[in-house]
DNA sequence: TAGCTATGCGCGAACGTTCGCTCACCCGGT
DNA sequence: ACCGGGTGAGCGAACGTTCGCGCATAGCTA
């Protein structure tokens, strides 16, 4: 394992018998007035040195470092993973790379995680974290340091937001039960403090309302976003509302558990109870009573993500609040 | 958005009234001979002014990022979703920041990735991407450029791997279900030309040798590691020896699919056909069969790895394949 | 042949740090 | 009163680039 030790664009110039200047005019990429023989000349010396250009050096210089931070929650749900990997890979197609911070447990760790990104001199900050709704302290950072757009909500705003219509998602999912005839329809939310959670509620609502029928407290129950809070959650309905033939879950990884849940309890899907879910994660369709799902257009959320974080980098100004379509 | 400009250490030095050298001897944090009260007045301009040290012109002084890269493929897997997580906690841990790229579909901008990591100087290079095995461009940059440590084998060798003992996982899984009492034990496996796949299924073969069970290929099918292949590859399995009564799955992802497709075909789980896997997913005990899973230490590994790595950046010698021990 | 323009290349400066050396000063011991 | 040692702070250099300007040389027009 000898190690290569990084050749200087000087050493190449050297080899090529230029200035190192004009090696980096060459070796930037740049057309500039630079005669094709010595070109071609110093195309060579980098090829048979190795040279790799240094980044980091070329940031400096350029006050730019065309890297971008992202951070999530390490929530292993794939519906977040799903929105980071598709914004990476969109982020890469423009030349840029990622950083990439995974909050810890409780979320208290985002601002220490937002400064490091700082330090680093990232040129934006993605956040794919729903910590970050009650974080006034990286709401700051993430207002005044650096460009940035977030995946939620930001306490005191001024972070332009990416995301689906999830009141529509909850309007959608619902609806489509109450089509099919059922009367009690029951939810097994997300956390009730994320705004995620309180549209789709909303969505919910309306859905029933608009079908005629009356929403219950007895109807809703909290999960955590983890196949075991739905479990809980949907136990705890159970026992409520024991009428109930069809359940609303905020999403794919905790309708595991509901389906698990409902499994234990005797009752069958779809005979017995419905489910429909939302985020359209890729094993859906395979659970074992196959799932009803809400596509959520999670990869196009980090693409976009992506998209208007370069522009904001660019210098244009950006709005806030876009909404994308559930199908 | 008015956004704040960085300001450098010479603003915060000239505030403070000292020459910039002394005040970047104070926030670079290590002890120095500086007056308590220097140090204060500049502790306290710092502060005022906002300070946030700039890393990129100290890895350019230092030649060192204090950054790692990751390179993973985009598999919705969250087994390996698991691990980087974890690999990049652990790393923070240490100071350290991770760049990550995610392989496309076919993984053929492995190159691209890893050029990208090495011109942005990372200290060194996790490699967590079956693709890898297989990229003899991407072995070569690894070897001579920076560290690394790969979860996968890499052609040719001369980087340290880390992983878990995979050959033990088959047995441990199929000897399980020998011990059950069954005697025609499907497996369905990963990828063939993976590693981890061939090794799987020699512990398979061993724990079925070491029950007096003859191994036979109409026994084994190939899945990819998608829920879909787990399906297709049990539609296969039973429609070859309808007689099997339990299998192995190469992985938790998989399983959701081969439950899928038993269910499908009729056949109960756990009464008619039981089912084995190995990954220890969030959601395997929710599943509706509950599944009886192998645990993998994906985090472990990639905290382990991170640690491979860091020795091996700070000039300790490495050797090769560690293996962890599944339960 | 003198003057002008275009072409090819070099040079100095700057980006924001860290590091090691030097220097001035104060204090205590002889 | 003199010397030595320790302490606090400054200074120059270096890290590997990019950028804009300036200076030759060559070719073209008048």
């Amino acid at each position: 394992m000898a190690r290569r030790r990084y050749v200087s664009i000087k050493e190449v110039a050297a080899l090529a018998e230029v200035s190192f200047q004009t090696a980096s005019k060459v070796l930037s990429g740049g057309q500039v007035r630079v005669s094709a023989q010595t070109a071609e000349r110093i195309l060579a010396a980098a090829a048979e040195l190795g040279y790799q250009p240094n980044t980091i050096a070329r940031s400096l210089v350029q006050q730019a470092s065309t890297t971008i931070g992202l951070v999530a929650s390490d929530t292993t749900d794939l519906a977040i993973t799903l929105a980071c990997v598709a914004a990476e890979q969109e982020a890469r197609r423009h030349g840029h790379s990622v950083l990439v911070g995974h909050l810890a447990a409780g979320g208290s760790d985002a601002p220490d995680i937002v400064r490091s990104l700082i330090e680093r001199r990232v040129d934006g900050i993605i956040a794919a974290a729903p910590e970050v709704e009650e974080d006034t302290k990286v709401a700051e950072l993430l207002r005044s340091y650096v460009p940035a757009v977030s995946l939620q909500a930001v306490p005191g705003g001024g972070v332009p937001l990416v995301g689906s219509n999830h009141r529509e998602t909850g309007r959608l999912a619902t609806s489509h039960l109450a089509a099919l005839g059922h009367v009690s329809i029951g939810t097994v939310t997300g956390l009730f403090r994320r705004r995620v959670t309180r549209s789709r509620l909303h969505g919910y609502e309306d859905a029933l309302r608009a079908a005629g029928l009356e929403p219950s407290e007895d109807l809703v129950a909290e999960g955590d976003w983890t196949p075991r809070g739905g479990a809980m959650a949907t136990r705890l309905l159970l026992e409520r509302s024991p009428e109930l033939t069809a359940i609303f879950v905020h999403s794919d990884t905790m309708a595991i558990g509901v389906l698990g849940a409902l499994w234990h309890a005797g009752r069958r899907v779809p005979a017995d109870v419905a489910v429909v879910s939302c985020d359209d994660i890729p094993f859906a369709e395979y659970l074992v009573p196959p799932l009803t799902t809400v596509r959520i257009p999670l990869a196009e959320t980090g693409t976009r993500a992506v998209e208007l974080l370069l522009r904001s980098i660019a210098g244009e100004p950006v709005g806030e609040g876009v909404d994308l379509l559930p199908v």
